[in-house]
DNA sequence: TACAACCGGTTTCATTATGCAATCGGTAGG
DNA sequence: CCTACCGATTGCATAATGAAACCGGTTGTA
């Protein structure tokens, strides 16, 4: 799998790797919501991607280097998706695109938590958590593909953020 | 012109609006080449992009609200095409997308230049930098399509960028 | 041992997007 | 009047996308 190369512009070489409406959203998924096997990105979608789509991405996305591919131990059939160190260098990026999204497009208020939360922690908080995830898919790429572990510097401040939130509100409310 | 909401997330309405090969190479076009005109971008596109898809994607940006349109009043029929302020405050992802460009793919050096430059710069000169593409597209957006003026901050620092550069260089060879 | 649910995909076929090349009618300047 | 240039449009071929059905193998359960 090799890109065009169009030009040798930074821009445009990214373009030519994520440019099209699926690649950042199958991603998205495997980095916040630790969706690590096909099924789990398939029906788990909350834009309903085809099996055909995801397959040919995964595959695309794997011969970039993007995302790796091994086998479960634990069942002979399923295969694990992992983030490699360049997928993980793409937190910025999506922390700037959900930021710009949230700003000027018709998102709802649930899924922006994430992008919000991002923006406000700037690149402190991405540091943080791209080490959770070299944690989680590269150093054990196995251990942290069970059940619906993400990374615990997200959780954790989701949760506060979440809690801050509640507070504000009610507190609004109250008078 | 409307994008499909698959879902509210900030990050697939994103791509839904920019998920594709072309839509931000017109913009840097636009915003980092000052390119105004049709002919300039089809022309000086360093991609080769063709004339029907570059007068898609231009239809496509302005439906969407990210490119104005306006009747160029020194010929009749040239049309002057400027950034709006949601275009205009891509900039940090556009210094997102470059940096991991720049470090994950076969980049050509000479074209990586204002990508280092926006990173090296930080959102400090993020917000210079859109101050100006504020003045060019939107306060004085026909007087700003004259000639090849681009962005006064951009322009200083990029040779500045150079000379250091180039100093270090002959420092290094000198030993 | 039967069996249903699940595994990561593949196949088929229709629709849509992309891309190249040629061309358009109107305008500006000499 | 004529040439170059203006922002596009048209025709046509190929590639990407998408919905739905389907595949052989595996696993857990009764």
């Amino acid at each position: 799998m090799d890109i065009e190369r169009r030009s040798g512009c930074p821009i445009n070489l990214t373009m030519e790797v994520l440019g099209d409406r699926w690649s950042l959203v199958v991603i998205r998924d495997i980095m916040f919501g630790n969706r690590r096997h096909f099924r789990e990105l398939l029906t788990h979608s909350q834009e309903g991607i085809a099996s055909n789509i995801l397959a040919a991405r995964l595959k695309r996305l794997v011969a970039l280097g993007l995302v790796s591919k091994q086998d479960d131990p634990s069942h002979s059939q399923k295969s694990i998706y992992s983030l490699t160190e360049p997928a993980i260098q793409l937190v910025p990026v999506l922390a700037a695109i959900g930021a710009w999204g949230r700003r000027h497009l018709p998102v709802s208020e649930d899924l922006s938590i994430r992008a919000e939360l991002l923006e406000v922690g700037g690149p402190a908080l991405w540091d943080d958590f791209m080490a959770d995830l070299r944690r989680i898919h590269i150093e054990d790429s196995i251990g942290g593909a069970n059940g619906s572990v993400t990374s615990p510097v997200l959780a954790r401040l989701t949760q506060a953020f979440l809690d801050a939130r509640a507070k504000m509100k009610a507190g609004a409310e109250g008078r």
